[in-house]
RNA sequence: GGGCGGUUAGCUCAGUUGGUUAGAGCACCGGCUUUACACGCCGGGUGUCACAGGUUCGAGUCCUGUACCGCCCA
């Protein structure tokens, strides 16, 4: 009798917090260096402290969960460290946006206090996310957690930035960067998102210098406000229309100044006129031919996106307004010759999608070629492989097109830039430690400027194991196994690490990518808060439970697929979880008292025994290669078929009679049902650990099985992994079962469709068997009869036809059933032809195939044997169903 | 503009290296209180594998092109 009331249906409400509380009490996730079992390691990509987890860190992290706990079944010593990122651009812009509501800025508060602010948003933020990650059951090691501000994690960023400085691969400088006037930092190129937008071209006509109105050079511009701060105008060197042209001056309208025509391959003669004009301060391809050509920059648009004193009378207007200004006295002055519709690509700041101004200030850079070059060979040498293995190609083309990194930020929350200057005498001191004072006295102040947080990401797989230190987790843990992520970051953050670790772990930082992709909504849409459509993980968990949560997200992790979340998978998948808890109660009801988990017989008897120890045995091989190819949906795919379809739909109800018998039988029926269940168990385990876990527990369990390491306590979440068992393996038992099914779903078939009640008996009579057949019916009788609701079941050397007898052709053998009453000849004689109708096509296909002689001369040798093999049998199943319809045709 | 991916049942998706009659979940239809489960059981199969060519004995699978959808980069 089991101690507790078990619900029909699975509580996952008060179940699932109970078994995480446990895991963390036993230290059942703590990674043990002492353990001398092999290190199996990775980081969790941290979640940023801006709020809470969606549901794309739901799948991020159950996949790697799975990894986690299935290495950890297998007997790895596995280390899953967990963290958060402080996100400085994000969780600070989170941050003002909450001040704003009170009608305040960060000037307001100032930076220390506002500083403290964020402070506090990142510890709710971090509470928040740890409970999620135990809602989910993520098995990380809670006692290495990091936070990437954290003091050691800030020497390794300090201690980073040192090195490269000293190594000449940081360098500050003033460059055109991307500017979000809102969020008054500069950005890095991959912060800027590139949106599709209906804009203008304008076409504006610029007089030549010399000589009073002899004529013009007409430029288009798409933001005609930047030509204030022109400083040249540019044609390609090959342009014949322009070759008289290059050299000469032009006058800016509006503002009067001199401009040279200059010659560059940039210049693409088939845009507009082929004429350009050249603003260096204000676009990034203008910048560059600035520095070829030596052309002044003339900054006409400030910090806040407004106009500086150079634009003359536009000056404090801003730059939306400037340009109807500007284009409004183009107008006036005649200069402007005529507008065309013009859609292009305009930046956005990635966090609070103000336009970005290219501008140019004096930031810092990282020199990424030297770093991006060994990380490209470490991927191309295969030290690390991608998974699925296309994001590699990705993967070289960003990094062989890789720009300098810009890294300052002008923001107060992140890690404060080590460089002082020195007011008395301009030097600059970049140093771990904070200086007293210059080396000429003179009083130092510190760059108010902080680093990009990807810098400090970058560092992660090493930093968090205690970098620069020559820790022992550094020593054992690092590189890590496999770096589970979303495509989202593979620049920012995968391709950094890789450069980072190269130079300072001295290693790659992991020897695998599995890339994950995006969860969408049900329709395929990415989900955003604009459009509504954003599903809550713990909401979803609320409803349905985690295991179901997780189970749906790894069945739809197909390698490069994005995953739509159906609410008709999501509830499948609950339903199956609860199938595995009532399966589970019954074994629970049935198998009364036993303390241990027996052992079950090496070759039991019965059929359902040596078919189901042989594919549980099975399952154990496919699961361990599927997870090992990162192939979750394959896993849980198989898993499900076997659970519901071949276990709980066949041998629980072969295995009925059994457990009702007494003596041997029973014994035999109950050890194997507790073996392959508590195998199927374990198996699932990794996908759904709660469920597992809680029936786990009430199974009666063998002293070993799944310890922990002071002996107290037993998990499943320690418990080994099961892998195939040659021993049990029996391809024998699963032919003879498919004959089984087969037969007894014939019967069932006929019943339904000749209506037949459940409760009512049928007889059937069997002809045309050959001995195998014979044998595997008749040592499962009582099976049959019982599964197919028969009272008698005959083997006949002729069974006389009778007009009122269903007739089935199964595995070449008839299968005869008397329905007196019920069946209706003609209808049966029309089935019997639409089969014969399709055999006849299958046996006409097999036969031309055959036929052919190109076929049997170059299809390989066990294809043919297979066809023939096939032919064979759908010939004779032809001739046999052609005598019967003939006989009862008559 | 460059690159990548997709198009298979009403919906969401599998389909490994080409080789039976293309599968699963949900939805759907018919029948069931068979005491583990109605979140269930039994039975049913829904398709021009986007389109057009090609390679091959054989193509959902490989090649070329087209259309549409999505993503990334510029």
């Amino acid at each position: 009798m089991p101690k507790v009331e078990l619900s029909k249906t699975f509580e996952h409400r008060e179940v699932d917090p109970k078994w995480y509380a446990f895991w963390e009490s036993i230290g059942a996730f703590r990674a043990d260096p002492g353990s001398g079992r092999p290190p199996f390691s990775m980081v969790l990509p941290p979640p940023n402290v801006t709020g809470w987890l969606h549901i794309g860190h739901a799948l991020n992290q159950t996949l790697p969960d799975i990894v986690a706990r299935w290495r950890r079944m297998r007997g790895d010593d596995v280390l899953w460290l967990p963290g958060t990122d402080h996100a400085g651009i994000a969780t600070q812009n989170v941050v003002e946006r909450h001040l704003a509501d009170e009608g305040k800025t960060r000037h307001d508060l100032g930076r220390d206090a506002f500083e403290a602010r964020v402070w506090d948003w990142a510890r709710k933020s971090k509470g928040t996310i740890i409970g999620q990650m135990r809602t989910l059951g993520s098995s990380v090691d809670w006692s290495r957690e990091r936070f990437t501000l954290d003091e050691d994690l800030s020497r390794a960023v300090r201690k980073v930035f040192v090195t490269l400085y000293d190594e000449g691969l940081i360098y500050r400088g003033k460059y055109i960067v991307n500017w979000c006037p809102r969020c008054r930092t500069a950005l890095s190129d991959l912060e800027v998102v590139h949106k599709e937008t209906n804009g203008s071209l304008y076409y504006v006509r610029y007089p030549y210098a010399e000589g009073e109105g002899d004529g013009y050079v007409m430029v288009a511009t798409t933001r005609p406000e930047t030509m204030l701060g022109d400083t040249a105008v540019a044609v390609h060197p090959d342009d014949e229309r322009y070759r008289a042209a290059v050299g000469r001056r032009l006058r800016l309208p509006i503002l009067g100044r001199e401009l040279p025509i200059i010659a560059d391959a940039f210049v693409e003669p088939e845009f507009g006129t082929g004429a350009v004009k050249v603003t260096p301060a204000h676009d990034p391809n203008d910048f560059a031919m600035g520095e070829r050509h030596d052309l002044p920059q003339e900054s006409v648009i400030d910090e806040d996106g407004r106009m500086t004193e150079v634009a003359g009378p536009f000056a404090g207007l801003d730059r939306r307004k400037a340009r109807a200004a500007v284009v409004e006295q183009l107008e006036r002055d005649g200069a402007l010759d005529h507008t065309e519709d013009h859609r292009h690509a305009v930046g956005h700041c990635q966090r609070c999608g103000t336009v970005v101004e290219p501008l140019v200030s004096t930031q810092w850079f990282v020199r990424i070629g030297p770093l991006a070059e060994p990380a490209i060979d470490a991927v191309r040498t295969g030290r690390i492989t991608f998974v699925p293995e296309n994001w590699e190609k990705t993967y070289f083309e960003w990094m062989t097109n890789i720009h300098d990194w810009c890294i300052s930020r002008q923001l107060w929350w992140g890690h404060r830039i080590p460089a002082w200057y020195c007011d008395a005498c301009d030097r600059t001191i970049v140093a771990e430690e904070t200086p007293a004072r210059c080396a000429c006295g003179g009083a130092l102040r510190q760059d108010t400027d902080v680093l990009d947080t990807w810098f400090s990401s970058g560092l992660w797989p090493f930093s968090t194991m205690g970098w620069p230190e020559p820790t022992a987790d550094l020593e054992r843990y690092y590189p890590t196994s496999v770096m589970i992520t979303g495509l989202d970051i593979i620049f920012f953050w995968v391709a950094r690490m890789i450069m980072l670790g190269l130079k300072f772990g001295q290693e790659v930082p992991f020897r695998k990518v599995y890339i994950t992709s995006l969860v969408r909504d049900a329709h395929g849409k990415k989900m955003s808060k604009s459009k509504g459509n954003v599903v809550n993980p713990l909401e979803l968990m609320d409803e349905i439970g985690a295991d179901a949560l997780r189970f749906t997200l790894t069945a739809l992790a197909s390698p490069g697929m994005d995953i739509s979340l159906s609410e008709g998978r999501l509830r499948g998948y609950r339903q199956f979880v609860n199938k595995i808890w009532n399966a589970s109660r019954f074994v629970l009801l049935q198998i009364g008292e036993v303390e241990t988990r027996p052992e079950p017989p090496a070759r039991p008897a019965a059929l359902a025994h040596r078919w189901i120890l042989h594919r549980v045995s099975a399952m154990g091989a496919e699961v361990n290669a599927a997870l090992d190819a990162f192939r979750f949906d394959v896993a849980a795919d198989r898993l499900y078929h076997f659970f519901w379809h071949e276990y709980a739909d066949w041998y629980i109800e072969l295995v009925k009679p059994y457990l009702q018998s007494d003596g041997p039988d029973r014994e035999t029926a109950v050890a194997v049902l507790l073996e392959v269940h508590d195998r199927t168990l374990r198996l699932l385990h990794p996908i759904i650990p709660f469920v597992t876990e809680e029936v786990w527990q009430q199974l009666p369990r063998r002293p070993a099985d799944g310890r922990t390491a002071d002996g107290e306590h037993q998990t499943l979440t320690l418990a080994a992994f099961p892998m195939g068992e040659p021993a049990w393996f029996d391809e024998d038992a699963v032919a003879e079962m498919a004959v089984l099914q087969e037969v007894i779903t014939a019967i069932r078939t006929v019943r339904s469709e000749w209506g037949v009640a459940p409760a009512k008996k049928l007889v059937a009579f069997v002809e045309g068997a050959d001995a195998a057949t014979r044998a595997t019916l008749e040592g499962s009788r009582d099976h049959l009869m019982r599964l197919a609701g028969l009272e008698r079941f005959e083997f006949e050397e002729r069974v006389a036809r009778d007009p009122e007898t269903a007739v089935r052709v199964v595995r070449g053998l008839q299968l005869h059933l008397p329905l007196a009453g019920i069946v209706d000849r003609q209808a049966e004689l029309r089935r019997i032809e639409k089969e014969l109708a399709k055999v006849g096509k299958q046996q006409a296909a097999d036969e031309a195939k055959l036929g052919n002689p190109k076929f049997r001369e170059r299809a390989a040798l066990e294809i043919v044997a297979e066809t023939e093999a096939r032919l064979r049998g759908v010939t004779e199943q032809r001739q046999k169903l052609e005598t019967l319809l003939q006989e009862l045709s008559r």
